[in-house]
Parts: C-alpha cells; sequence; structure tokens
DNA sequence: AGTGCGATTGACT
DNA sequence: GTCAATCGCACTA
C-alpha cells in the first residue's frame, strides 16, 4: 500500500495536517451514529509542544440497558466521566495494564459512550513508535489499550472535553473513509450478540479477527 | 476487609 | 492457535 509504504520511508516526518476541532452540536445524539460518525474523524492529542494525530478507523457503541456498558448499574466514582454530556473523555483501566478511551454520548445525566479501538498513525509518528516500543506503523494504535499507549493517555485526562482546546480532543476527516463495517463487539461477555462495532472495511489498522471484518 | 473479574496484550506452542 | 499477567473497582458482608 503506498500510503503505508510512504510513512515507513519517512518515520520520523512530521506532517501538519489541517485539522479543525469537531463542535459538540456537530456529534450525533444517537450513540450509534456517534460510533459511526467517529470513524474517518481524527483524535489529536498535544503533549509538550508536540502533537500527535490518528485518524480513528474502529469503535464500538456502549448504551443505556446494555449489560456490557460500564453505566448499567448507574453511576459510579470510576464511570461518571460517561454522564459529563456529549463529547469527553472518560478513561479506565484494566486488566492490569491497559488504558481505554471513550468519547461520552447523549446528553448530560446519560451514561452512554463510544470505544475507541484503533486509529491510523497521521502525525506524530516517532512519538507514538516511542511511547509503544515498537516501529510497526500498523501496531501502533490497533486495538483500545495500544491506542491509548500511543497517544499517551491516562486516567488523567479522565473528563478532559474532547471539543475544546486543551491535551485531546475530536478533529474532522482528513480523507473520507472507505465502507463501514459492522460487527459484534470485541471481548464483550454480556449482551454479546448485538451489532455495535464499526469500522472502515479494508483497514489495516483495525483490531479484530479476519472473521469480525466481513460484514 | 475480602473477593472476583474484566470493553487486553504480549509471549509462547 | 492458547494462555498468564496484573490491579483497580464494584460488590458482598
Amino acid at each position: 500500500m503506498a500510503l503505508r509504504d510512504d510513512y515507513l520511508e519517512n518515520p520520523a516526518k512530521r506532517v501538519k495536517l489541517r485539522i479543525r476541532r469537531l463542535l459538540r452540536r456537530e456529534l450525533p445524539l444517537s450513540t450509534i451514529y456517534l460510533a459511526r460518525f467517529l470513524i474517518g474523524k481524527t483524535i489529536v492529542r498535544e503533549i509538550s509542544g508536540a502533537r500527535l494525530a490518528g485518524r480513528i478507523v474502529e469503535t464500538e457503541a456502549y448504551l443505556t440497558g446494555d449489560a456490557a456498558c460500564h453505566a448499567f448499574r448507574g453511576q459510579t466514582p470510576r464511570n461518571k466521566s460517561l454522564f459529563l454530556g456529549p463529547g469527553h473523555a472518560y478513561v479506565y483501566f484494566i486488566y492490569g495494564s491497559s488504558f481505554m478511551l471513550n468519547v461520552s454520548s447523549v446528553k448530560a445525566g446519560v451514561g452512554e459512550g463510544v470505544l475507541l479501538r484503533a486509529a491510523e498513525p497521521l502525525e506524530g509518528i516517532d512519538v507514538m513508535q516511542r511511547y509503544r516500543g515498537t516501529d510497526r506503523l500498523v501496531d501502533l494504535a490497533r486495538g483500545p489499550g495500544r491506542l491509548a499507549e500511543a497517544f499517551d493517555i491516562d486516567r488523567s485526562l479522565d473528563g478532559v472535553d474532547l471539543c475544546s482546546r486543551g491535551p485531546l480532543w475530536l478533529g474532522t476527516s482528513v480523507r473520507e473513509p472507505a465502507r463501514i463495517g459492522e460487527s459484534v463487539r470485541i471481548g464483550i461477555n454480556v449482551d454479546a450478540d448485538r451489532v455495535l462495532r464499526f469500522y472502515e472495511r479494508g483497514s489495516p489498522f483495525i483490531s479484530g479477527t479476519r472473521k469480525l471484518n466481513v460484514s
């Protein structure tokens, strides 16, 4: 793939793409629509003068009444950011090893959100390679824990407004996504049959098995 | 205060 | 393909 080869030949290249912050009113009010909408949009991390950017290629929706949603049993100290209203970061720690980044949805007081599961590195690739300890472009943010590690995301960013100037925000698309595929969510044991995972078909940057990418 | 487990990852057969 | 590591949190008492 030409795009990938270009990246590999220029690993330290510091491109600066034209990306503007998404306005809160641009976010779909439905969490499922938001999960689809975010495919192809960008996630931008500003840290000590550097800018990291990735193109979101895989998401999952977590809904009210959904037993797999962390807010299923109401608000707790951990999940409170899910209830902040649309466009806030909900960051949590899981398996003793990984952070996960979600975008809160709907409206204040409602605990729904979208998990960002994978991104295509765009800017700050050399910095991501350092955080991740690998040079392989497709492995930098392929999977939710890897995405958080590549972007240096931890609980200090929990609750951050993703539609405001700050250390982490959502940006416009730099390239329209290919056709969007759907599947069941990955790693879920309850409400496991619901089709709430979305991804850019054909992207080498998505997680999951071949089997899940056929739909 | 104790317990069970998870929206995963990396190492290994 | 399989599997153990690892720890914060929610739940029970």
